[in-house]
DNA sequence: GTGAAAGCGCTAACAC
DNA sequence: GTGTTAGCGCTTTCAC
């Protein structure tokens, strides 16, 4: 059985209530009598054991608060989805969460909702929210007064945030463009890129990561055309209309990010879906039918789901140790999804 | 904040250890008092609360015996690093595990090791066997005797098994033939099959998945050789040089489980690396490392520390929910790997 | 400064 | 049959 703090106590000649104290660094011990009672719980390997550390901490319960621009985005479903697990299996240890949803990249909405949950009395903070100076000021302003801020699906650069939890788009572009370069096309690639915002650093990544693979690779290629979806559809159809009709050449259309669905609807329309190869980043449901309907050949996930669960479990182990543990980063995984493993 | 144990004693006018008694179905309570506790349970909606749970029940510490074959088969390691993962996790909730790994697939063996975990003071019994009668009347057996088992990365069909956790052995197969038709390849499949023994169920599914998804997919094959490998490298590598030989118009292996190095290293040794696709399951070091000497072209995982890893959460729950929660099948993900995402 | 004690929610041993 | 009580390991409050 492990040492417990009782044992501790015991072997120091002191009161469980100065273990205690020693052990979270708390003032009103003389110094040789914390000294000795560290000594002790080192010799002894003392872990603090979690079961009774959660009861006893269900007095200050864990709120978290999680903002994120998933309006209009299906993608950020599953996100919720894992944050929304994580609090069902946490429940019964004090952890609740409290979910700020809103629509679109505007900075001061995104700041102005970040503060709010903040004020709102969260003890932490998970957000997927875009990384330029005035967000990342703000969340620097958050960590600094005391709650801890997760960054979730996009890291923000050069902050204090505890950690990142999201994918690595390098690796996702790099692996879109090595699937590809396995399917060995026949003619050279006269290539068709819809991103979502060139603003944005993951979407350029991909693209980074995908082409400097195709150059790897010796994959011959010629990039005929790019353009921004916004992430919205009815856009996305337009260009892509747009292009196939200027550019009958195309035959390689790489979907970046959002705008699955406006794409694959030109394309379907113009009737190109059977010479045209189509990969896509992320698994939402548009996706998945679109893959059925052999419109789309293999799309790149990310694991949106266990992002959204372990940002949550990460914030309450490092709860749960003090906030001493400084969590790594967890990258999930690049997953490659075809028709039959969908 | 819930509804605690208290709260429904309160309410019912009887004492916490009356709706205890009920709520574990223990002996020793009026049935009208019992009833009036139930109900008032039920419309409070009570849920107990697992870390007071947890805590209490640290007094029957829970051990699970895990068995499995890997001594000589590196896909194990994961799955008890999975296993390792979860006893870390859990070791603070009074989880402790034995694990016990063996050599090879001799049923006498099997039933003589599962016998032994459970006579050696185990609550619980994880174990990754072979699917015949001797071992599934074993199984049926400690399951009868109260001793609740669970079937890891091996199902034992038609038995009283807690339930499976492992892999979908169709759908991986299915997935290996769907990336295959993706990469189009320009002359029809002159196919070599290297399973591991026409005698696992499994193996069995992943050729049967693949070649209905072959026939479906409308690409034309020819099955040229099917060996196995019994899970030996250098009977692998034997069998792999004489198709090989006697067959030179082979343009693609499919190696169906282990025996992986065998066969590549007979692929490498007659230089037909480059004009052979060559596909795998798993993910042990080896398969990786072919896959970056660009041996491998793919493989096809199955998730095997997950495996581990859930099968002891799974147990866990079981116990907390006071063995009433029956537990549904865990089926991990279908995971292609290539070079970029490994 | 330090010890003693109460309590988080649940279980189980022991009274009556 | 039912109530009472003593923990599980930790935190925190209140005395001294």
């Amino acid at each position: 059985m492990a040492v417990t703090i009782r044992q501790i106590a015991a072997a120091a000649g002191v009161s469980r209530g100065t273990v205690d104290r020693v052990l979270h660094n708390r003032p009103g011990v003389k110094p040789e009598i914390a000294e000795h009672v560290r000594r002790i719980a080192d010799d002894l390997g003392f872990l603090p054991n979690r079961a009774g550390k959660i009861l006893a901490s269900r007095k200050q319960p864990i709120r978290v608060g999680c903002f994120l621009p998933g309006v209009g985005n299906l993608f950020f479903d599953d996100v919720v989805r894992g944050y929304r697990r994580a609090e069902a299996e946490l429940s019964d240890f004090g952890v609740s969460l409290v979910i700020k949803n809103i629509r679109g990249y505007d900075a001061k909405t995104h700041i102005a909702a970040i503060s709010s949950l903040a004020a709102g009395g969260c003890s932490a903070l998970c957000v997927s929210t875009i990384d330029i100076p005035e967000i990342r000021r703000t969340v620097n302003g958050l960590v600094d007064s005391g709650i801890p801020v997760v960054a979730v699906n996009t890291d923000l650069s050069h902050t204090k945030r505890l950690c990142y939890v999201g994918c690595d788009y390098l690796q996702a572009g790099r692996t879109a463009a090595g699937l590809l370069s396995l399917m060995s096309p026949r003619e050279p690639l006269n290539l068709l890129i819809a991103t979502g915002s060139l603003n944005m650093k993951g979407h350029n990544e991909r693209i980074r990561g995908f082409s400097s693979t195709l150059r790897k690779k010796e994959i011959p290629y010629r990039l005929v055309d790019v353009f921004e979806s916004q992430d919205n559809d009815d856009h996305a159809y337009e260009m892509t209309r747009g292009a196939l009709l200027a550019h009958p050449e195309i035959n390689c259309v790489y979907i970046v990010a959002a705008g699955v669905s406006g794409v694959c609807r030109a394309i379907v329309e113009l009737g190109r879906q059977r010479d045209i190869l189509v990969l896509s980043h992320d698994e939402i449901e548009p996706t998945r039918r679109l893959i059925r309907d052999g419109v789309i050949d293999f799309t790149i996930g990310q694991e949106p789901e266990e992002q959204g669960y372990r940002a949550i479990q990460i914030l309450f182990d490092y709860f749960m140790s003090d906030r001493r543990s400084s969590p790594k980063n967890y990258i999930t995984r690049t997953v490659i999804k075809i028709l039959e493993n969908l």
